[in-house]
DNA sequence: AAGAGATTTATTTTT
DNA sequence: TAAATCTCTT
């Protein structure tokens, strides 16, 4: 298989590789562009390269630099690396690019501070709080918010940054009234950042390559370091990150790039998809190698996957192919409404884990708006199937959760203005103080060029400078402002010994916080029981020895480590709902893509730019292309004749994309309602005699001539005509004392019960794993006394 | 300063 | 529809 002579202890790192893979992990010198389609094996390839560059090439960890867009991605490559190679891969360079950014700037601190201007302490502020210095630097260039939203001045803001353009150079370049507006308010918010010593996302990627430019030694030292560069998801990349790996290449060359274009659905986000075009160019010596076998799903879906991005016309030619089975029909549904949609999706689930004892976690649905989320929820709740939200409400981002975090931040930042302005918002002893009191203390912040927070504690700190006054503030607004600032001076003084768990529980106690929640509304403890769990989570760096330093790397890892899968496993699987977004990268055996429809997907906008702009329409086909490759299995798809979009119901018109299928690969084409509107081709002249109003789904759909399997007889999986809204379970009746069971958290004892709608909601203490609230109809909870 | 009512506006979101 | 933001009142 290869053509290398391999050393005996490093054959099993190419063994049961295809000849493509092969080469992919062995061409280990010079550019090498990897092309690879879905399910080809591409993460094996990356871990395989890396184990072989350590192991046979004896090249140490740390001159290996693997970059990611996901933390996920990250951990999972980690995981797989230490099992392949050992844990002698301490060093290696291996996260996100963000997070490489910021252990590059971390790593520096004297000529960041030097030729940067950002003191070791800075901040990453995230999306919310990126808004919150933006419509602050609206107001500061005299601009009403109404004419310029928040949204679009941080996005054409990300977009100056991704350009590399500062904010003069973007003031020089302006061409119309539009832009020159936009510099303005650039200008602010770059130097609002710069006051409260915080960085943005895209900051994280630029600053590097400035700080190359201003000490071209950092540059040189990296360049030197990193011997062999590695980046996935290379379509993905924008040009900061394209600038920043190129400049880090740049003396070994030994670059290694795998992405797949058909994949790229980030362009909005300035993702540009040149970038993995345009290698061979950048790179004449490269060598390509396409990876083009997919072995994760069926036959019929790969056939399927390919007819829909043939219809590209911005692509290169490839063909996907498999050697796996044939596989099951894929099912195609049209439902009345979204709700029908929604118990359809359910009862079909249900069906299987009945016939087929499929796992819940064995199965996904796609949706392309989040809102699309909500009333599959509501049908699966009602039913007894488990299921999750990817990327929900995300713990970090609750709001009792940023309250507590924002003291911790200011604490270790006193500059962070987007956090103090929170803290008097949110928390008890900023009662008194509105935007004018703030707005002077800001004032004085910068005509004085100290951190807003000494602003506060100069009423009971004199500043040590004499020619620095307390701030003019009288009457009511003073005694505020005295009350935060001996607050914040305690809770600093408290943060230099404390542990975070330590300083957690001082600054409840004095802000007064727990007061903030309303004892007998089980929303309210809900919500104290997440602060409480934050509790639990800084606790993690309690063994730390610096607290100060402690403080640094729990902030940095809330900033960048948007944990999406904390979500807790009940031990017994759970169905995945999930954006085609966050679903690349993905796989599971059975996918449902649901609201297959003009505007929905594709999206509107994209619908309404087709002409003057194709790109938006092919990257919504991507996005589809990119859910239908998550599936092994089995593949289902619906719309809705008629779909509730802001509050009002209009007629659905099947997806375009639809039109793209080839009709031999589907099965079922029904129609159980009425449909009313306009439709496109009617799928009834397309698959001629598809139609059984009123069957009972039995042997109806099998239109390829394909004889059904023994145990998994499709006729099973296609529908039946009414989804019939599927009752909860019976629940048990608990009450406070009783002991329980349960699967994965073991025993525990009952401490409360609340009456939920249909349902109720069961407190329960755990021995090992404290307390959690259980849907009485779902838990998997046994009275055991 | 703070709360109540009115108005506006709706993708996707790795970091 | 529903969330978020704005305006007006007290």
């Amino acid at each position: 298989m290869a053509d290398q002579v391999t050393r005996p202890d490093t054959a099993r790192l190419v063994r049961g590789l295809n000849d493509d893979q092969v080469r992919a992990v062995q061409t280990t010198e010079g550019p090498v562009l990897v092309v690879a389609g879905p399910g080809s094996g591409k993460t094996r390839v990356l871990t395989h390269r890396i184990a072989w560059l350590l192991e046979e090439k004896g090249v140490l960890p740390d001159q290996i630099l693997a970059m990611t867009f996901t933390n996920k991605a990250a951990r999972e490559m980690r995981d797989r690396i230490e099992r392949l190679a050992g844990d002698e891969i301490g060093g290696l360079w291996m996260g996100t690019f963000h997070s490489f950014g910021v252990r590059l700037l971390r790593q520096n601190p004297g000529v960041v501070a030097d030729r940067l201007g950002l003191q070791p302490n800075f901040l990453v502020y995230d999306d919310s709080d990126q808004q919150n210095i933006v419509k602050r630097a609206i107001q500061l260039a005299g601009l009403d918010p109404r004419q310029l939203v928040p949204r679009r001045a941080s996005s054409r803001i990300s977009g100056a940054k991704n350009q590399m353009l500062s904010p003069k150079e973007f003031a020089a370049s302006v061409t119309s009234h539009d832009d020159e507006v936009i510099a303005r308010v650039y200008e602010h918010y770059a130097r609002l950042l710069r006051e409260a010593n915080a960085v943005d996302f895209d900051d994280l990627l630029r600053l590097p390559i400035e700080l190359f430019d201003r000490a071209p030694q950092v540059l040189d030292r990296y360049q030197t370091q990193f011997r062999y560069i590695l980046v996935d998801e290379y379509q993905d990349t924008n040009r900061v990150q394209y600038v920043l790996v190129t400049a880090l290449a740049n003396r070994w060359r030994n670059l290694f790039v795998v992405g797949d274009p058909d994949q790229s659905i980030y362009a909005w986000r300035a993702a540009d998809i040149r970038n993995i075009l345009e290698f061979q160019s950048d790179y004449p010596d490269a060598t390509r190698i396409d990876l083009e076998v997919n072995y994760r799903s069926t036959a019929r879906i790969v056939k399927v996957a390919d007819a829909v991005i043939r219809e590209n016309k911005q692509r290169l030619d490839r063909k996907l192919t498999t050697t796996n089975d044939e596989g099951e029909p894929i099912a195609l549904r049209e439902l009345a409404d979204q709700n029908h949609e929604a118990q359809f999706v359910v009862a079909e689930i249900r069906r299987l884990m009945q016939t087929q004892g499929l796992r819940p976690d064995a199965v996904a649905v796609m949706y392309r708006t989040t809102a699309q989320s909500r009333v599959l929820e509501e049908a699966f709740r009602v039913s007894d199937v488990p299921y999750r939200v990817v990327g929900g409400v995300k713990f970090y981002e609750r709001k009792e959760v940023r309250d507590v975090i924002a003291v911790l931040r200011l604490l270790h930042n006193p500059s962070d203005v987007v956090s103090l302005e929170r803290v008097i918002g949110s928390f008890a002893i900023g009662k008194g103080l509105g935007p004018k009191a703030v707005d002077t203390i800001r004032d004085w912040s910068t005509a004085y060029q100290r951190p807003i927070s000494e602003g506060f504690i100069a009423f009971v700190e004199p500043p040590a400078d004499a020619d620095v006054p307390v701030p003019g503030l009288s009457g009511a607004a003073k005694t505020a402002a005295t009350k935060v600032g001996s607050a914040l001076a305690r809770m600093r003084d408290g943060a230099k010994t404390a542990t975070l768990s330590e300083l957690f529980d001082q600054i409840v106690e004095v802000t007064g916080y727990r007061n903030a929640f309303d004892g007998s509304i089980e929303e309210e403890m809900q919500r104290w029981a997440n602060v409480l769990e934050l509790r639990t989570d800084l606790s993690r760096y309690d063994a730390m020895a610096d607290p100060t330093e402690a403080l640094a790397q729990y902030l940095e890892q809330v900033a960048l480590v948007a944990d999406v899968d904390t979500m807790e496993d009940d031990g017994q699987g759970q169905v995945t709902l999930i954006t085609l977004h966050s679903a690349k990268g993905l796989e599971f055996p059975v996918v449902f893509i649901v609201g297959l429809e003009e505007g929905l997907l594709p999206i509107s906008r994209a619908v309404e730019a087709e002409f003057q702009d194709p790109q938006p329409m092919e990257e919504e086909r991507r996005l589809f292309y990119v859910g239908i490759t998550r599936a092994q299995k089995m593949l289902f798809l619906t719309y809705a004749s008629s779909r509730q979009l802001y509050g009002r119901y209009s007629p659905g018109v099947e997806s375009r994309f639809i039109e793209s299928i080839p009709q031999t690969a589907l099965s079922t084409v029904s129609r159980s309602y009425p449909r009313f509107g306009n439709s496109r081709t009617s799928l009834r002249d397309r698959v001629g005699g598809a139609e059984r109003l009123g069957g009972h789904g039995r042997g109806a759909g099998r239109y390829d001539g394909s004889q059904p399997g023994q145990s998994d007889d499709f006729s099973q999986l296609s529908p039946s005509m009414r989804a019939e809204p599927v009752a909860a379970r019976p629940s048990q009746t608990y009450s406070a004392g009783q002991k329980v069971f349960h699967n994965k958290f073991g025993e525990g004892q009952v401490v409360g019960v609340e009456p939920r709608r249909d349902d109720q909601e069961v407190v329960v203490a755990f021995d090992r794993h404290g307390t959690k609230r259980l849907m009485a109809s779902l838990a998997p909870l046994d009275i055991i006394a």
